[in-house]
DNA sequence: TGATATAATCTACACGTGTAGACAACTCGT
DNA sequence: ACGAGTTGTCTACACGTGTAGATTATATCA
C-alpha cells in the first residue's frame, strides 16, 4: 500500500508523533537536527499524508462545496466558468479542495445539500442562484453551516453575501438607451423566482419614473436565461402593435437571442433598435454588431467570496460580511452608440 | 457534535455492527425486524454516515478528479461547461463526488496531480488536453493509479481514452469548403504542444491532398484558442500577398475573432471569405453571420469518460476502453453555403 | 550540588467507520 | 436427541492521522 507516517518514522528513527510535528509545524516544537532527519525520510520514501485520514482526526475537510444548477442553463453560463476558475484558485491558495455537484433537478437539490452538509462532506457551501424562500438558506442557517450567498437574500438577513447591484447596473443601461434617444423600452428579466430579478427590475422601473416614461407590462417578460427564450421574447415583442424601439436583457443570451429575432425581421441593430445585454460574456464582444452590457466582476466576486467562506470555516469573522459591487456598462455597438451619438 | 453510528445502534438496541450492515446492506444478513428497527432510528435521528470515516475505512474516496488548465483558457471554453456538467452528473449517477481543481501555470502542475493522487484525495482522475511526452500521463501509469484520458494518447499506447475523430472532422469541413468552391483555405490550428493539433492538420493537408491543392505553409498557423489570437491570425492572413479565400478555425472562439477581422476589413463572410470553426459554442449560432463549425459531443464525452473512470476504479475491465468518436458538421452562413450553393 | 524549569521526544488514544471472528439461536436430517 | 449447518448479532480491531499526557534530557538558578 501506500507510504504511510509509520514508515516515515521508523526510517527516520523517531516516533510517528514527531513527523507529525515536523508536517504541521506543532504544536510541539522539533530540533533542527530531527527535522532535518524526517525531511530527508520524508522526500526518500515520496511520502504524503493521507489526507482522508487528516480529515477524520481533524473533523474538518478543507473543502469548499458548490452546487451548479444545470436545469435551463441558470448557471451553466460562460461567465461561470470564471466564477469556477476564480473560486477554484482561491481554494488552492488557501489549501482547500472544491467539490462540485450539479444539480439536474430542483427535486434532488435538498439531497445533494444534505449529503454535502450531513456527510460531513465539504466544510462550507457557497449558493448561487437564490430564490425567494429559499429552502437552501433555511436548511444551512438551521445546521449552523458555514456558507457564503452569490447575491442578496430576502429581508435584509444577516448572512454573509456578495452580490452586484443589478438595479444600479439596469438603470445605468436605461439611461444610456434613453440619452441615446430610446423611448419604448422593452425588459427582459430573469425567471421570476430568482431575487436578483425583482432586483434588476426595480432598476428598471425607477429609470422609467425618472424619466417620466410610462412602464407598460406588455413590454415585461421574465424568461429562463437562453438564445431561444430571448428570441421567442422578441418575436412577441415585435408582433405588438406599439413594439419597443429597445430592449434590456437581464443576460447576454437572451440579448442575443433578441438580436437575432429582430435581424431575421430585417431590422438592423444600434439604428433601427437598440438592445442592451447583461454579464459581458466573451461572445458579447464577437458578435455582429457588438453587444453593448453590463459588465459582473465574477471573477472577483469568486475570490472574495471563496475567501470570506474560509475565513467563515475557520471561525474568523470576516472582515465584510455584506458585500454589493458595482457593474460596469460596457458601450459597444448594439446601443447604438455609434448611430445615434448626439442625437438627443 | 454529529450523529454517529453509535448513536443510532443505542437508539436502535443494536449493536453498531448491525447497524452498518443496514447502510451497507452486508456483507451480513439482517432481521427484517431489525433492519426496520434501524431504519427508523437513523430516520429519527436525521443521521448520515460519516464518509470521511468510510473514505478511511475503505481505502478509497469515490471520488473523482479533474484538473483544468485556466491557462491561456486552454479549457475554459463554453464547451468545458457540458463536459464538467456531464461529468458531474454521471458522477453522482454512480454516488461518486466531482473534486474539482484550477491549474493556472505549467509549472504547478505536477505537484496538483501529487496532491491528488498521493494524498489520495480522489480514486481516479480524467486528464484533458494532453500534449507531446506528457509528463501526467507518465506519473499516473507509473504510480499504477487508475485514470482516463480525454483525447488520445501519442504511441498507441494502450490507455483507456476517449476522443473525437478531429482528421476527420476538418477533413469533412474541407471538402465541404472545397466544394463550396474556396480555393486558398488557410489553417488556425491549435497550441503545438497539444496532441490534437497533429490530428486535425493531418486532416487538412489530406483534403488537400486529395484535391490536388497546394500546401503553403504561410497560410498555417498554431494560436491558443481565443478570439484575440483568430483575430491576430486573420490579420495576418489577409495581409499577404496572396490572401486565403477560406479558413478553417480549430476552435469557435478562434473562428470568432477570424470572422471579426474580416469584417472589419470590409470583407463579407460567406460571400468573400468562408469561415468554420470547431466546437459548436452556444455562441457560434447566435453571431452574425451564424458560424458553421465542427460539433464534438463533449456531453456524451463525458458521460463516457465518467463511467469508464469509474469501471476502472472498481477493478471491472471497461467495456470499451478506447473509443473514437466521430465529430459533426454543423453547415450554417460562415462558410457560404448560401451564397455558393451549387457554384461548382 | 540539588531542585526546578524548559525543551524535545515518545506512548497511547480518539476520530467514525467496515468487517472478520466469536457466539448464540435456530433448522434439519438422521 | 444430537451433530452439522445456517442465520443473525455482537465484540473488537484496523484504517492513518493529530495531539494530550508522560517521560527523558538539558539548562538555570539558589
Amino acid at each position: 500500500m501506500a507510504v504511510t507516517r509509520d514508515d516515515v518514522a521508523r526510517l527516520a528513527g523517531v516516533s510517528p508523533a514527531t513527523v507529525s510535528y515536523v508536517i504541521n509545524d506543532g504544536p510541539r516544537p522539533v530540533s533542527e537536527e530531527t527535522r532535518a532527519k524526517v525531511l530527508q525520510a520524508i522526500k526518500q520514501l515520496g511520502y504524503q499524508p493521507n489526507v482522508t485520514a487528516q480529515n477524520l482526526r481533524r473533523q474538518r475537510t478543507n473543502t469548499v462545496g458548490l452546487v451548479f444548477t444545470t436545469i435551463e442553463r441558470h448557471l451553466t453560463h460562460p461567465y461561470f466558468v470564471d466564477l469556477l476558475t476564480s473560486i477554484g484558485e482561491e481554494c488552492a491558495r488557501h489549501g482547500f479542495d472544491l467539490l462540485l455537484s450539479p444539480c439536474t433537478d430542483r427535486s434532488l437539490e435538498q439531497t445533494i445539500y444534505e449529503r454535502m452538509v450531513g456527510g460531513r462532506r465539504v466544510a462550507g457551501v457557497i449558493v448561487t442562484g437564490i430564490r425567494h424562500d429559499d429552502a437552501r438558506i433555511a436548511y444551512l442557517s438551521a445546521e449552523e453551516f458555514p456558507f457564503v450567498i452569490l447575491g442578496r437574500p430576502e429581508h435584509n438577513e444577516d448572512f454573509p453575501y456578495i452580490d452586484v447591484d443589478g438595479a444600479r447596473g439596469v438603470d445605468e443601461a436605461m439611461q444610456h438607451l434613453i440619452d441615446l434617444g430610446w423611448r419604448r423600452i422593452a425588459f427582459i428579466g430573469l425567471s421570476a423566482e430568482l431575487i436578483c430579478a425583482d432586483d434588476r427590475l426595480a432598476g428598471y422601473r425607477k429609470a422609467l419614473e425618472r424619466n417620466g416614461l410610462p412602464y407598460d407590462p406588455r413590454l415585461v417578460t421574465n424568461m429562463s436565461t437562453t438564445e431561444e427564450a430571448g428570441h421567442q421574447a422578441m418575436t412577441r415583442f415585435l408582433a405588438l402593435d406599439e413594439p419597443p424601439d429597445a430592449v434590456l436583457a437581464c443576460s447576454d443570451e437572451l440579448a442575443l437571442g433578441a438580436m437575432n429575432a429582430a435581424q431575421e425581421r430585417g431590422l438592423v441593430v444600434g439604428r433601427d433598435i437598440g438592445v442592451i445585454g447583461f454579464d459581458d460574456i466573451p461572445s458579447a464582444a464577437y458578435c455582429r454588431p457588438p453587444l453593448t452590457t453590463i459588465r459582473q466582476p465574477m471573477y472577483e466576486i469568486g475570490i472574495r467570496l471563496c475567501r470570506m467562506l474560509i475565513q467563515i470555516i475557520e471561525g474568523k469573522e470576516p472582515e465584510e460580511k455584506q458585500i454589493v459591487l458595482p457593474p460596469t456598462l460596457v458601450v459597444r455597438e448594439s446601443c447604438g452608440a455609434h448611430w445615434r451619438q448626439g442625437s438627443v
